[in-house]
DNA sequence: CTTCAATATGACTCCCGATTCACCTTTCCG
DNA sequence: CGGAAAGGTGAATCGGGAGTCATATTGAAG
């Protein structure tokens, strides 16, 4: 019989489920197509028009089923904003990894992020309402991205790409930018070429937005 | 009875409630008593945890007394989120009225919808949340915003104050940019001043983010 | 001082959906 | 094989809250 010497997990990780982790290869599969449902389900409906049975219904599975693997209905949330979290930003990650400058990173990281937002759509409403549900979650998310991202812009600085100043106030205008342009031009309507975008936003970076005033370093 | 009832109401006036606007001083000021109580407990506890009973209670009035002057709960938040859309807007064009250049709007701008949002934290989260209950209210409030605002850049550029450019996509850009620093500096912590804030953007604004490639008009 | 439309009341109804549970089915390993 | 743990089922429960309604109060016009 499965001994006991590893059921010492049994103190609910922030990583795993609540009620069960799965102990079978099946109970994996089970509850990884419970979580993709969930995610296009909340991702159309939206969390609080989708219920339960929405997304056992989409996983294939009965109802009961959902609660082997998830606490309730906001724990599930809270599981896939994590989720969804680490993908974009190992995807944003490895779209930058050759890159040369800083310019060049936020130009090829903006199109990934309008590329990947467009190509997964529920990313936005899932997040985007989690902060109505559970702020924490949210906050979490937005705190470990800016955290990597001030790293990169602090490093920027010391080897004189970008100008001095107070890069953590830069970061979050910088994703709030990614965040509206990403829901008016990728999920909204595309009628602006992600190209266009990108070079506008380079120019704002390289030049600023005035035409005097400029200020040699 | 008034003609107006349950269904018809759908395309009523955009402007007045459903049911029937108030046809007496009284009726207006307990409707208005009712409108500010939801701000305030759909501000504090959010859409979907308040109830129609809070918000009554806030109000001092009666359950039943809330359907005579709002069809529903939804209707009721799409007045808010006009009303208030309103207010701001009509408050930022105030601040920004007498300045003499974009930079200096942009700066004023900023500030004041800082100091707005942190006097009135309700409007961000009404606004947001209202998205995933009528999404088309919440590209109403931000098309109307960015059209008057995508006119102003018109004109800064008509007088060769700000560098030609894709001002709609650059719009898009710095309202993204307010509403996190908002919700970062505003409402979550206020550890770094506003002037910090506006001196960052203002800098970006007039230099770019890199410090070579600088390219003379 | 009447009268009536507008306004206000709050107990009640009614539905929806999250969660539970008693009972099957599958898998796995000695 | 045997049987036990893991996985799976779906009808039933149960609470909460939006919306209704019969009734009462207000106040202004006549």
């Amino acid at each position: 019989m499965t001994t006991a010497s590893q059921t010492s997990a049994a103190q609910a990780p922030a990583a795993s489920g609540g009620p069960g982790a799965p102990k079978t290869a099946r109970g994996a599969r089970t509850r990884a197509r419970i979580l993709k449902a969930a995610e296009h389900t909340f991702g159309t409906l939206g969390y609080h028009r989708a219920g339960i049975s929405d997304i056992t219904r989409a996983a294939g599975v009965a109802q009961g089923t959902f609660y082997t693997y998830f606490a309730g209905k906001e724990e599930i949330l809270r599981e896939l904003v994590r989720d969804m979290g680490h993908q974009v930003r190992a995807h944003l990650a490895a779209e930058i990894l050759d890159t040369d400058n800083r310019l060049e990173a936020e130009e090829r990281g903006l199109r990934a992020f309008l590329q990947y937002l467009y190509e997964n759509p529920s990313l936005y409403r899932v997040l985007q309402e989690a902060q109505f549900v559970d702020e924490a979650i949210y906050r979490d998310y937005y705190e470990a991205f800016g955290k990597g991202y001030v790293r990169m812009l602090a490093n920027a600085t010391r080897k004189g790409e970008i100008r001095p100043g107070n890069n953590e106030v830069r970061v979050w205008a910088l994703m709030g930018m990614s965040n509206f342009l990403g829901l008016r031009y990728a999920l909204w309507e595309q009628d602006v070429s992600f190209d266009e975008i990108v070079e506008t936003l380079s120019d704002l970076f390289r030049n600023g937005l005035t035409l005097d005033g400029k200020e040699k370093p």
